[in-house]
DNA sequence: CATATTTCTGCACACGTTAACAGTCCATTG
DNA sequence: CAATGGACTGTTAACGTGTGCAGAAATATG
């Protein structure tokens, strides 16, 4: 009924355990026979170490925390899901991927090099800097996602959403735009403010002055995206194209207008950010702004894992770029077109 | 630098470490005052336990593993995301939720009950029975989410997909939908087998007749919905309302008919399943069931949580109820209306 | 053949925790 | 005053592994 452990295999193949654990971790002080030998028994026994004891011994909890701010809210599902599975699939299956909300904690103190082998952080927000220190001082492996902390010593990677932006926001320049809206995602967020800097950026290049009227505030959800829509619409003077800063906000963005009777990209051009699985398949399909969310993970993943192997820490910011996907929802402006039909008649 | 353990609180303290394990473990056993200052030595220590060695004298591993039958493919990320948020918040925040893929593992000794202290098994595919068979054989306690084993020794919680199909299939008949088809999910998926059942109940009671080429086969992606849409509308005689057997073969499903120039619900009615995070904020609105998963989820990991706390399975099979939510989408017939307003007349 | 060397195996301990059992001390009881 | 019992605390072993060191056996070396 108890499981088979060391002890019970060195009594049958009439050697101590220690042969026994020295075969099995193919050591090269055991005779060839010998191993064979016992690791037919271990087989035979369907034998299969007591985790918690290599644990204590060797000072490694094969654990790895997936941490995000937190589960309850403000973090959509699709983003949710590319990250576990890009970690998923990078870590060894001997492994465990332990899923964590920052917020679970009251303090970190339970969080120690015992518990996690090394610790992936999925950062959306600024008040994650307090799990970052504690983690930090207690010499525990981490890799930083999706946020940069210039801190010197931590590993860092993130799509690059000021140059997503920027695209996003030059593409809409380029076919014309000069009345361009921002809905703004959510404040504290860094990724909100690398993208509005992007957007900036173009506006600057291309001459076009921000319009206060025409930065309107988000929080990444679809309910938000729906109401900023609606407030740039009742404006005075409203704009022909939005950059949403992200999907969700982009459809809830959409619906008001088709709500208020304009057509995309007829009427009104929208772009979206993040590429979402289900922006293709929205009408009219979506152009967006693809993040490598996937491979952010595996990436910090696989990194993780080969610092835990040398014990050594890295410290960089890699950039992963992030992608301009042209669909259907942005196009010339009205007038613009109706300029240029002029203009060739 | 090495971690604090109770013995360097017990020489503090100048007492065994004995003492001290039961001062933490608020032991009766010991005295008022020499507890509290036990516990102020350890607080003042940052002490905090060796899970590995806790485990290996408790026999528990403090994990809660939660399976998918695979993290590849075939999962949608909203399923997923409210699947692991479910089982997060039910369980105690010191246990370790961890996420695994059942085609992890190539075989599962490796999978004993020293590792998982019990299992939380979303299922998705007959396939999951050899590792059902061998969870069970290990008395790992086990609970079964969203499909039935009527084994008689297995806790199974699941949604009422028939009965939600049921719901949905009646209520395209009752808007006086004769030609109503439908679009199947992935083929080996039980909900798949019981959300047809439900539909064709309701036919059945609608006194409808199943037209096999009204039942096509769908693998509930977002481009299989498309493509099962298109040999829909390829049919010499096309039906007036489609019941989709989840929210993303919808959305495809969706894309197809205005890609084809009509015009949902006015031109064909559109039914979905699962309730989907952007279903809402569609164009028309998705009118769909909703699958209570989150709350399947939680349950399932806060009786899993008890079951071990008392030692005891429980064989019982629980059906969530699956409620219609009705939007846009679905709409009386277009004939049927024309045929309603000349009576009036 | 004696000695040195290589090859293999076992003893004993360690990891950090819990728990059965055995004391110790003090107060209460007869 | 001895005996009994209650309230604490300590001794010791155990959980299942890995590892330094010592030792045995086999082999090579002189």
């Amino acid at each position: 009924m108890t499981a088979t452990t060391i002890k019970d295999i060195a009594k049958l193949a009439r050697v101590s355990h220690t042969t026994v654990s020295r075969a099995l971790n193919d050591s090269p002080l055991i005779n060839r026979e010998t191993k064979h030998r016992i690791r037919e028994i271990a087989d035979r026994l369907n034998y299969s170490p007591n985790l918690s004891a290599k644990s204590l011994v060797l000072d490694r909890s094969y654990n790895i925390g997936l941490f995000f701010s937190t589960l309850t809210s403000g973090t959509s599902s699709t983003f949710f899901f590319e990250t576990v599975r890009g970690a998923h699939r990078a870590i060894p299956p001997d492994y465990n991927l332990v899923i964590k909300g920052i917020d679970d904690y009251p303090d970190f103190g339970k969080i120690t090099n015992k518990s996690f082998d090394g610790i992936i952080l999925m950062s959306q927000s600024a008040d994650d800097q307090r799990f970052i220190d504690a983690v930090t001082t207690k010499h525990i492996p981490l890799v930083l996602l999706n946020r940069s902390v210039d801190d010197g010593m931590l590993l860092n990677i993130l799509a690059d959403d000021e140059q997503g932006a920027y695209s996003a926001a030059q593409y809409l320049a380029r076919l014309g735009h000069r009345k361009i809206a921002i809905i703004e995602g959510r404040p504290g967020f860094q990724s909100a403010a690398r993208r509005k800097n992007g957007f900036a950026k173009a506006m600057q290049e291309h001459e076009i002055p921000l319009n206060p009227d025409f930065c309107v505030a988000g929080n990444y959800d679809v309910q938000s995206g729906y109401d900023a829509m609606r407030r740039l619409l009742g404006l005075a003077e409203r704009p022909t194209a939005v950059f949403c800063s992200n999907d969700d906000m982009a459809f809830g963005a959409m619906k008001a207008c088709m709500e208020a009777g304009l057509k995309v990209p007829e009427h009104i051009s929208l772009v979206g950010f993040d590429d979402n699985h289900f922006s293709a398949y929205l009408t009219p399909a979506l152009t967006t702004v693809r993040r490598p969310i996937e491979l952010i993970s595996s990436e910090g993943a696989s990194r993780l894992i080969q610092a835990i192997g040398r014990k050594e820490t890295i410290a960089e910011t890699i950039l992963l770029g992030a992608e301009l996907v042209i669909r259907q929802s942005a196009a010339a402006p009205y007038k613009s077109v109706d300029i240029m039909e002029e203009a060739h008649e």
